[in-house]
DNA sequence: AATAATTACCTTGTGTTGCAAGGTATTTAA
DNA sequence: TTAAATACCTTGCAACACAAGGTAATTATT
């Protein structure tokens, strides 16, 4: 019924993902191939069909601007870029994230 | 519409629930309530609504049994307890949960 | 004895998310 | 002119977290 150490993944990107984002857009801007390569060579796989919809919230809640811009092979690209509440939000985000490596980490307890 | 840093710390905590249950258990049987106390404590802040659905479903996958246990104040407590599949499912979880911690490392980059 | 408080269990309905599996449009190479 | 590559996007589904309810057993209070 499913392939469980894929799963296992799957459900740990939930939310995760948004911050990875938000991180990617907070040092250069970038437009969805590319940032769909940074996260695969980080080591995240994440597919078109999860990443487009998730610009297209973060858009719509104020968090990235985007432009157009033409390219020199294909179609042209629209390039992604963080804004002031993004940025904010990133750092809540920052803090959420340490926040749940330190629980695990008092849940693991001494184990790890 | 949402409370922003809560709703931050919502969704990282999906996923990651499953891994926090399993952890708990392998230490020690517990029933809900008790589990929900350890989470707690561990500042991760945890729903009945939330919890009760979540062992049910890793009881039906086999990753957990359980037994029931007369209280000395209160209905009796539903003691569940990790199987032998719910260890393995851990080790897949421990592994998933470092790799993502990784590839967070490396998206934050110098950064961090 | 009747009522309230406490402790423990559980369910239903909703919104969000990730993904599989499709599709459209532009440019360049064959 | 056809194919390949690159880039964009949508629809339908399943899994998950949560709010807001509910039931049942024991103990304390009136």
């Amino acid at each position: 019924m499913e392939n469980s150490a894929e799963n296992v993944r799957s459900q740990m990107r939930k939310g995760v993902l948004e911050y990875c984002i938000l991180s990617i857009l907070e040092k250069k801007e970038a437009y969805a191939s590319s940032i769909l390569e940074e996260l695969k060579s980080a080591n995240m796989i994440v597919v078109e069909g999860t990443l487009y919809p998730l610009l297209i919230r973060q858009k719509n809640q104020g968090l990235l601007s985007y432009r157009w811009e033409e390219s020199t092979q294909g179609p042209p690209r629209k390039y992604y870029c963080i804004t002031e509440k993004g940025r904010q939000q990133l750092g809540e985000m920052d803090l959420a994230w340490q926040e749940i490596v330190e629980t695990i980490k008092t849940i693991k307890g001494q184990v790890l």
